[in-house]
DNA sequence: GTACTTGTTAGCGTAAGGCAAACTATTTGT
DNA sequence: ACAAATAGTTTGCCTTACGCTAACAAGTAC
């Protein structure tokens, strides 16, 4: 029974969460419109993020193509100063892809799309109410950090 | 000072959402990457979804090229069966963009990306932490809702 | 019934992504 | 030291998706 009660919290919140995203639906989608990259680009673009700079082979595990494909595309982000490559210093056959300062402004602006939107809805409400949210945030981020940390040392890749 | 408070509280939560954003940009892309679509066709998906059926005119206000693009993005959409056209009863030249169930559900599951983690990680919680994430997210919802009606107010397009 | 509006078709060009094959540079294994 | 394997690029080729203008068909409006 005490599962029931959580079971039903949970889905409550999943409830809301739906009409969250697609009420931010809108200001989501803006900063990737406005990117001007293509699907495999911004693929990439994620992928260098989140693992501070890959190496080719990693990305092509990533992204299922080929190595010559790989190279295109990369070629391109270098011309749109999104990335550079760099040498391994490990491994000198090895070119490592990193964001550039301009990338990884672009990455951050198509992760946090929608922050501009939120902190005015926040600018709404009273201390009492930000101090809910507050916590609530913490402690789904400090519970989802914990869920990653879990599946990294479950899938040790 | 008051204000004070309510500032800092602010950017304490817009803090933890960049946390949180990180954590989940994974998950949150992988729909949009499953889909296979280009950016514009995404960008007429998300359109057409927001406004419940767009004409042509509407959407090339909204994309910014000419009607003749338009038709081949459509006509690309709508051999994926993400879409269909249909004839506007008040004015048979028209012809409505509107999303078919498959488009729908294609439409939902890049909205929704990162729902699947965010319910694993809320498990991980008492019922009484998932009391107050659930607050939260009705106390934002409800006001990202009000925000947006006050929008539509002063902005009848 | 003429003029406007909506959308499609035809015909064109460009950019991006995709591959295999050949090549360079480097490391690894013996 | 040399052969084999690995990482990445270049070349050459193909396909798809966009994007445009111009011409057209169908419908609406004055």
């Amino acid at each position: 029974m005490a599962e029931d009660v959580r079971d039903r919290l949970i889905a409550r919140i999943m409830d809301t969460q739906r009409r969250l995203q697609y009420l931010f639906a809108h200001d989501r989608s803006n900063p990737l419109f406005d990117a001007h990259l293509t699907m495999p680009q911004l693929k990439i673009l994620l992928v260098v993020a989140a693992g501070g700079g890959s190496s080719g082979q990693e990305l092509q595990r990533f992204m299922g193509v080929s190595l010559a494909t790989l190279t295109g595309i990369v070629d391109r982000l270098v011309a749109h100063d999104l990335v550079i490559r760099q040498e391994d210093p490990h491994d000198r056959r090895v070119r490592r892809v990193a964001l550039t300062p301009h990338g990884r402004d672009t990455v951050d602006r198509i992760i946090m799309a929608g922050a501009e939107r939120q902190a005015r809805v926040l600018r709404r409400m009273t201390a009492e109410e930000l101090e809910t949210i507050a916590r609530a945030s913490e402690l789904l981020a400090d519970a989802a950090e914990e869920d990653a940390a879990e599946e990294r040392a479950a899938q040790p890749s």
